[in-house]
DNA sequence: CTTGCCCTTGACCCGTGGGTCAGGGATTAG
DNA sequence: CTAATCCCTGACCCACGGGTCAAGGGCAAG
C-alpha cells in the first residue's frame, strides 16, 4: 500500500506520515524497488495507534520516546473477550502518559489563573477576593 | 531615556520594546538627532500598562488592536481615592478582554478534555463511564 | 583620541504539527 | 506513447513572544 492510501486509511496526509517517520515515531516502511514507501497492514496498525495517541494529547516527542513499544501495542487485538478493558493505552508506558497529564494540568492551571486575572480586571465588583498580584509581567514559563 | 534604561525600568529587554513598537503596540518614541530612541516618562507609563496587560494574558495582537487607548489608560493615576477599584483594566476595551477570556475558556476546556481522555486511558477502572470517542485524530484545530 | 558600552537595523532561531511549494521520477489508464 | 496521478526529497511557511547574532555608528569618560 502506498503512502497516499495509507494516509487516507488512517485519516492523515502523506506529509504527516513522512513527518512521523522522520521524527522516529514510525519504523521506516519497506520501499518498492523504485523507492516508494510501501505500507503493510502491520504498519497501518501502528499508524492507527499513533494517530489515536496523538489524538489523546500525547505529543510527537512523547511517542518518539516509546516508539519501540508501539508495534506491541498495535499488535494487541481489540480483545472482545474483555469489554471492560482500559481505554486502550495503559500499556503504553504509563510514565509518559503521567508526565503528559501533569504537563496538561500545569498548563490548565496557568491558563485558569490568567483567565481569572483577566476576569477580575474586567469585573468591577470582585468583592475584595481578587489576589491582586502586583508584579505585572512574567506570565510565560 | 534610552532604550536600555527604559527596558530595565519596566522589566523588559530592548528587543521587546522594539518588538512592541514594530507591532504597532507602542507609539514610536522620539529619536535623538543620532537616531536613538528616547523614551519620555509618558512613554514609560504606556509601556508599563502594556507589560501589565501582557502579563494578564492579553496577546500582542489584542493590544495592537487597542493601542490608541493605551495612553489614556496609562494617564489614569493609581487613584488612591478608590482602593476598591477594579484590577486596573476595566477601561481597556472590554470587548477585547471578553474575547480573550472566551478564548482562554475554550483552550482550558480543550486541554481538560485531553487530560481526562489520557487519564481514562491510564486508569484501568473507568467504570464504563468513558465516552470512547472512536474517531482517533483531529485534536488540534 | 581612544576605549568600552550602548544603540541601530536586519535576519535567523526556538517549539508544534504539519501545509505548501518546487523540481523530478514512478505508476497506471487509455 | 502519452497524459494524468502519484510519489520522492528538500526547503520554506504559520503563530507567539521575543532571544541572539552581525555589522556598523553613537556616547561619555579617561
Amino acid at each position: 500500500m502506498r503512502i497516499g492510501d495509507a494516509a487516507a486509511a488512517v485519516g492523515a496526509t502523506p506529509r504527516a506520515l513522512r513527518f512521523y517517520e522522520q521524527r522516529g515515531l514510525l519504523p521506516p516502511p519497506r520501499r518498492t524497488k523504485a523507492g516508494q514507501r510501501d505500507y503493510t497492514p502491520e504498519d497501518l496498525a501502528v499508524l492507527r495507534v499513533v494517530r489515536h495517541l496523538l489524538g489523546l494529547g500525547l505529543t510527537v516527542e512523547d511517542l518518539a520516546g516509546i516508539a519501540d513499544r508501539l508495534p506491541l501495542l498495535a499488535a494487541q487485538p481489540p480483545r472482545p473477550c474483555d469489554p471492560e478493558a482500559p481505554g486502550e493505552p495503559a500499556v503504553v508506558g504509563t510514565a509518559v502518559v503521567r508526565r503528559r497529564i501533569a504537563a496538561l494540568d500545569a498548563e490548565i492551571e496557568r491558563l485558569t489563573r490568567l483567565r481569572d486575572a483577566l476576569r477580575a480586571g474586567l469585573d468591577p465588583a470582585p468583592r475584595r477576593v481578587t489576589a491582586r498580584a502586583h508584579p505585572p509581567a512574567s506570565a510565560g514559563r
